[in-house]
DNA sequence: GTTTCGGAGGCGGCA
DNA sequence: CCTCCGAAAC
């Protein structure tokens, strides 16, 4: 131990040998919090602390993996074993599993994924006989989720008076009743959502006081890792499990704050003074992995929220290049810049692909990207977007898998009953959930138990159903005695879902059979590392527990050399050597949808934060001038994070086609390309002292769309543009309008440009003059 | 009862 | 751009 410890500064050291009582660890970017945590648990066991003892929560499986390794590797890996650590999620879902019969659930239930939810709730509206257009599915979702994030239960709801106002007032007066049949039906189904394997975490600690006591008892030592991405929920759980011992370590950043959408609180970690009036309070502010260059201008972005925990940011590292700025027309350029950077980096500097990663704010945007990497031959692979097993095939056959284990599960049933075509409709399936929501049973017993006639079914539709029930129930039989694997193929054999596929000879329909195939392959090992573990088998509802909360990031490191792919978000804790941060434009980052209120877009600037300090040597920042957004070419301003990065530390490329397409734009990166609007107008960036002192504050919070209108250029969606008029673009010049379509804000003209030929143009968003 | 096609509406980050 | 939904054709 004592030669791990050496390892440690004086920052990391003291909170990784304090033992007991509570502390917090305020822990900048790149500091080295997860070798405290490791090394803090190493420490606690080497103090002859049992790791049954010892629960870490942490924000990925990944995370939870490679610490458990690194502890194995000090502790050796009989002891780490027995560790407790994973995500709040996957820790909860597996106590919920051992304790479900207190709440009333199969220890085989069911988590259903946000899809299987929209699906129940739009069910539930539709039956209801309301509104969808005013009860969005979406909507309604998100703000069930927020209720039960927060603890608002149904009964909850129907006792806060300002709640069931509020949905009145929204025209939404059945929301309460909604959220109650949802609730109700989840239940019946045998089925949690994610925020409900929170919820009923804090419902079984609540009501059953010998449950908390005997988890209390278990988890003596709790540490908890990105504290503040925890939500409300999250934190009531964390309290009331350490509210014995005290014993509780909690890490975060609050700089790195970035999922309040979800319902993250970032008082959480602001509070935990309050809470525990004797915490200690750790800082770990020296940073190990950024150059000089990126910890500083990522302190004077952060310097711009009001709401933060001080604490300065530093490190002993090289100052490195500066932060490169690059412009370019479209998004495919930018792609294009990002491929050929890559492309001469390796080159030039012998680097991996592994060594890159391109970020940016929405998943939409990676197409891009994707088609200029492939023209350069460089690897890449996306992270998150849609995931694996959020695919049509994939959540095909794991439905099926899914209603063996629980034939209760309701959407996995209404999903796979015909599926392959076996002439069973929707009017049946009406049909079936109406009876089943008279006689207060699930599906599946009605299928089974009940009078088919009387609800309305005639011979032939009787005897498809029964032909689907009898299979149903010859693979649960199966499920006795075979494994996953064998259950799995057989499944996908019988049901017809692979040759379904197979019979679809496109492209698409090749990959969904690889991606089954996949997924077979996937069961198999899991099915042979599960026989070496004791007191599993590789059942299958073992399989499914472990699927039903697994991430992209989760995979195995396939070791795989690739350039990498992924949302910010998803970049939380990770590092590169080298970080494209791609799409900095108003309206995409920050985003459009985060800019009502302050608290939005500090989230949005946290959110930048979190994207450079991935870099350890260099970062790029991109934007584009326009971009297909909704299958349109919008323009599009830079982003006002660039300018708020103190410029010293950037470094303005300016590509040279640009100036042959338009010498308008080769002067200095903001001043020329909007002249009148306002944000932009002061050419300073390429000045070498020091940024003026700005505060933007002000401006910030006004409503950018404006700009355009404020400017003298007309945005001209109230339809004054008319076929055959001659406009002027700032960046493709004089053009003839050749076609107008599209009504209000969808109004779309098609423009003969004299730079840049043809283009479709949405008048909601181009800035055009009308000069003849 | 299923399939197909076209139109309309949506569009964000995630376990 | 995509997905979803309803109407019409099979």
């Amino acid at each position: 131990m004592e030669k791990y410890l050496s390892q440690l500064n004086d920052a990391q050291l003291a909170p990784t040998t304090h033992v007991d009582g509570p502390l917090m660890v305020i822990a900048g970017a790149g500091s080295g919090k997860t070798r405290v945590l490791t090394f803090r648990i190493a420490y606690l066991m080497s103090k002859g602390i049992d790791p049954f003892n010892i629960l870490a929560l942490t924000f990925t499986n990944k995370a939870a993996k490679e610490m458990k390794a690194r502890i194995a590797q000090i502790v050796g890996e009989s002891e780490a074993k027995n560790l407790w650590m994973g995500t709040f999620h996957s820790v909860f879902a597996k106590i919920l599993r051992i304790e479900s019969d207190r709440l009333g659930y199969p220890s085989n239930f069911t988590i259903y994924d946000t899809q299987d939810s929209e699906r129940l709730i739009a069910s539930v509206i539709k039956e209801m006989n309301l509104d969808k257009d005013v009860y969005k599915t979406k909507q309604i979702r998100s703000r069930i989720s927020s209720f039960k994030n927060s603890l608002i239960t149904v009964r909850a709801y129907f006792n806060n008076p300002e709640l069931v106002e509020a949905d009145a007032m929204a025209k939404r007066p059945k929301m309460g009743e909604v959220y109650k049949n949802y609730v109700d039906r989840c239940f019946k189904a045998g089925a949690m959502d994610f925020d409900d394997l929170l919820l009923k975490t804090n419902e079984l600690l609540t009501r059953f006081p010998d449950v908390l006591a005997k988890y209390q008892d278990r988890f003596r030592y709790i540490l908890v890792d990105e504290y503040q991405d925890t939500n409300h929920s999250q934190y009531l759980i964390v309290r009331a499990l350490a509210d014995r011992f005290h014993n509780i370590c909690v890490v975060g950043d609050d700089a790195q704050s970035i999922y309040a959408f979800r319902g993250a609180n970032i008082n959480n970690i602001l509070n935990f003074q309050r809470d525990y009036s004797d915490a200690e309070l750790y800082r770990l502010e020296q940073n190990y992995r950024s150059t000089k260059t990126i910890v500083n201008a990522a302190n004077s972005i952060i310097s711009h929220n009001k709401s933060k925990i001080d604490k300065v940011v530093w490190t002993a590292n090289d100052s490195g290049n500066k932060i490169k700025v690059n412009r370019s027309l479209t998004d495919g350029d930018e792609g294009r810049f990002v491929a050929s950077t890559i492309f001469e980096m390796k080159m030039n500097e012998q680097r991996n692909n592994k060594d890159f990663a391109i970020l940016y704010r929405t998943n939409a945007q990676s197409r891009a990207l994707e088609d200029a990497l492939r023209k350069r031959d460089i690897p890449y692979r996306i992270y998150g977007g849609l995931s694996f097993y959020q695919r049509k095939e994939i959540k095909d056959l794991l439905s099926y898998l899914r209603l063996i284990i629980n034939p209760a599960d309701e959407e996995a049933l209404k999903r796979v009953i015909n599926f392959p075509a076996r002439g069973i409709g929707q009017t049946t399936i009406d049909r079936l959930i109406i009876a089943a929501n008279q006689q207060n049973k699930t599906i599946f017993e009605v299928l089974t138990g009940s009078n088919l006639t009387e609800i309305g079914l005639n011979a032939g539709t009787k005897a498809k159903l029964n032909d689907f029930v009898i299979m149903i129930q010859s693979f649960q039989v199966m499920n006795q005695t075979a494994d996953a694997f064998e259950l799995a193929e057989h499944v996908a054999k019988t049901s017809g879902v692979i040759r379904e596929f197979k019979k679809d000879a496109t492209p698409e329909g090749v990959a969904r059979v690889e991606n089954l195939e996949e997924l077979l392959n996937g069961i198999r090992d899991f099915v042979e590392g599960q026989k070496e573990i004791a007191d599993t088998t590789g059942s299958l509802a073992e399989f499914l527990e472990d699927v039903a909360l697994a991430t992209d990031l989760d995979q195995e490191d396939t070791n795989d050399d690739r350039v990498a792919l992924m949302t910010i978000h998803l970049a939380k804790g990770l590092e590169f050597p080298y970080v494209f941060i791609v799409g900095l434009e108003e309206d995409l980052f920050p985003s459009a949808m985060s800019m009502n209120t302050r608290a939005e877009l500090e989230e949005e600037r946290r959110l930048f934060y979190v994207a450079l300090t991935r870099a350890e040597v260099q970062a790029y920042l991109t934007y584009t001038l326009s971009r297909y957004r909704w299958g349109k070419l919008i323009d599009a301003e830079p982003s006002r994070f660039i300018e708020e990065i103190d410029q010293q530390y950037l470094d303005i490329i300016t590509p040279i086609q640009e100036q042959r397409f338009n010498p308008m734009l080769s002067a200095d990166i903001f001043g020329d390309v909007e002249p009148d609007v306002v944000r932009f107008k002061k050419p300073q960036v390429r000045k070498k002292e020091p940024a003026p002192p700005k505060f933007v504050a002000p401006k910030n919070l006004k409503p950018i769309s404006k700009a355009s209108s404020e400017s003298g250029t007309t945005n001209l969606f109230d339809n004054k543009l008319i076929e055959g008029n001659i406009v002027s673009h700032l960046r493709f010049g004089k053009g003839k309008v050749l076609s107008i379509e599209g009504k209000g804000t969808d109004t779309k003209a098609e423009i003969n440009f004299e730079h840049g030929g043809v283009k479709k143009l949405l008048l909601k968003f181009a800035k055009l003059d009308i000069i003849g």
